[in-house]
This record gives C-alpha cells, structure tokens and sequence, in this order.
DNA sequence: TCGCGTTACTTATCATAGCAACTATTGTCA
DNA sequence: TGACAATAGTTGCTATGATAAGTAACGCGA
C-alpha cells in the first residue's frame, strides 16, 4: 500500500515540510486524487477514441434526446467547462457520433443531436465507465461515500463561480 | 446560491435521468469540485507569468533545497503527474527561476535548483496561494475537512496506480 | 571489457485548453 | 427603422499536456 492510511497525503511529503495550513492539505488531497480518478476514466473510454471529455460532451448531448441542444448549452454542462467547445464538437461530428444543424427559430443557434452510430457507443461505454466510477469508488462503503458527495457538494456550493453548471453523466 | 444544498449535484441535472449509481455521483463530484477549486487557485498564480503546474514544481524544486532534485524526481511528486516534465522544467529555467546542471557522480542526471529570483517568486506567491486554498475550503469546518482528508486519502490509496507518488506543496 | 538491460532524460508528434478577436443573428429602444 | 447592444458560435494564436520513440550514461554479469 503506497500511501499508508496512517499518515495520509501527510506521509508522501519527502522534503520534511508540513503542509502550511489543513485548508491547504485538503485542497492538495482533493486535487490530487480527483487526478488520479480522472486519469482511471479516461483510459477506459480513449481506447474507443473518444476523450474523456466528448465522452461527457456525447453523453450531454444523447440526454437531450431528439429535440438536440444548442452548442453552448452544452458547455454550462460539462464536467469541466472548457472555453472552446466548438473544436470538441467538431471531433464528435467527424467521427459521425453526433449531427449539427442550424436552429429555425434562431438561425444563430446551432444544435446537436446524437446519430444512432453516437448512441450506440454510448451503449457500449456506459457499462466500462459505469465499474470504472464504481471502482474509483469501491475503497468507500455507503456511509462514507454519502459523507463524500455531501462535503463535496458543500465546497462546490460556496466555491460557485458562475453558477456551478449542471452536467448529466 | 446556484447548487442547492438539499439536493446537490443530483439538482444540478437537467435532462431529468438520475445518476446510474451513487459511486458514479461520487466520481462526478469529486472530478467537477476538483475542476472548480483547481481553476480558482490558478487564477491565483497565472497572472504571475507561471501555471499551477509550473507552480508546482517550482515548489518543489525549491523544497529539495541547496541540494537540488533530479528532474524525474519532481515528475513523481507534482500534484498531477504530467509525463513531459522537461518543457515544463525549460520554461522554468528560461525564466530563470531556476538552473539545472548535470549531477557529477551520475552524469544522467539532470539537477535542478531554484535561483534567488525563483525563490523570491514563490515568498511572494505563496501567501496568495495558501489564502485561495484556505478559501476553496472555507465553506467545512474543522471536524468536516479532517473527514474530507480521511475520505480522499482512502480514495487515492486505493487506486495507487504505480505507487501514489508523493509532492510536497 | 564488452554486451545488454536499466535508468534518466529529451524530443517529436499530436491533441487539447485558453484567451481574444471576429461573424452572424436577434432583440431593444429612440 | 435604424443604430447599437447582446447572444451564439467560430476561428486564430499560443501554451500546455499526453503518448511514445529516441539518446546518453550507468551498472552488472560473462
């Protein structure tokens, strides 16, 4: 076990400083894992050439369902809210997995629609990141995985930018 | 208040489907509250001409001391583990925040140290740095972010892929 | 001492993220 | 209606990061 459950993140420090504050160990620990979750994800869906990130883009625009949703829309719902959106959706369309076409209502709009090859994908993905998250996860019994969510939901509620966008993976 | 507290990451969703699993609730949370808090604390740092990574290493550069560290060591100890670590070491050394030379009694490794000008950097980041992390975790108390450490902790240790490696922000 | 595997970096290539400037539409208000 | 601001995307530029292949140096065993 690398990281002795003793000392904790504590324990990994080499050059002999304590961290300079516990606000500061807990923002380390929470970056530092989420890194490591993040990195066991993503190499579950990039064999099948998506990021983790159009993973979650696709996914975003599946759950619309026909009606499709404007491009921007996509990005409040983003795990991470990447600034350009445009050239991530541009991969998702070469590769067939999604549609794009212009809004009748408001020609400025341009929204996305999942094609049945994109669904089918998903289909398959959903399984592998589904026991990937549970296997991030698996260290936690119930109790504490509640306890997790909540105090990560408390941190993200204070720390709301502009309006802590939604997601739906 | 833009995530109520009563209902979480849960009523952030909009497409109405309810999270596959309660471990998939808690990798999403962890990986979007990563993805906020990391972007507030870079803030802090970027306007000084260096990214949170180039922060980190800077750090842990300086943290080796008169010594030095080789470069792959500060590879195993930054907070996201990046593989090339040698362009982020370069721009470090172009700005002459730090200096490398070729370790003497093994002439493959390449030592770095930080320069005056590095260390003078970081006196004056770091006060800025521990305010944005104090602040990230404002919204727990005490007893809620000894339990937050003790739950990330868990997490990582866990899912050590090649021997969590250590940093020493 | 001569391979040959290992270690420690470095470089190449390519994809992605960020910022800012630009276009096309729509809405507002004098 | 005619100008101007706001909205929705797109594009250019640059920096950063990931994967993987390449190079130099060490170390051990025959």
């Amino acid at each position: 076990m690398p990281v002795p459950s003793s000392t904790g993140v504590r324990g990994e420090i080499r050059q002999g400083k304590p961290f300079r504050s516990r606000g500061q160990e807990g923002a380390i620990a929470l970056l530092r894992t989420a890194s490591v979750v993040r990195r066991a994800i993503a190499r579950t869906v990039e064999p099948h050439g998506l990021s983790l990130a159009q993973y979650n883009a696709l996914r975003i625009i599946r759950g619309a369902g026909a009606g499709g949703v404007p491009t921007l829309a996509i990005r409040e719902r983003m795990i991470e809210e990447g600034t350009t959106i445009t050239r991530l959706i541009d991969k998702l369309e070469e590769a067939r997995l999604i549609r794009r076409e212009r809004s009748l209502p408001d020609r400025r709009q341009v929204v996305c629609r999942a094609t049945d090859a994109g669904k089918k994908l998903l289909d398959k993905l959903d399984p592998q990141v589904d026991a990937a998250d549970e296997q991030s996860m698996r260290a936690l019994g119930k109790r504490e995985l509640d306890q997790l969510i909540h105090l990560l939901d408390t941190i993200r509620a204070a720390n709301a930018e502009r309006g802590a966008a939604a997601h739906n993976r």
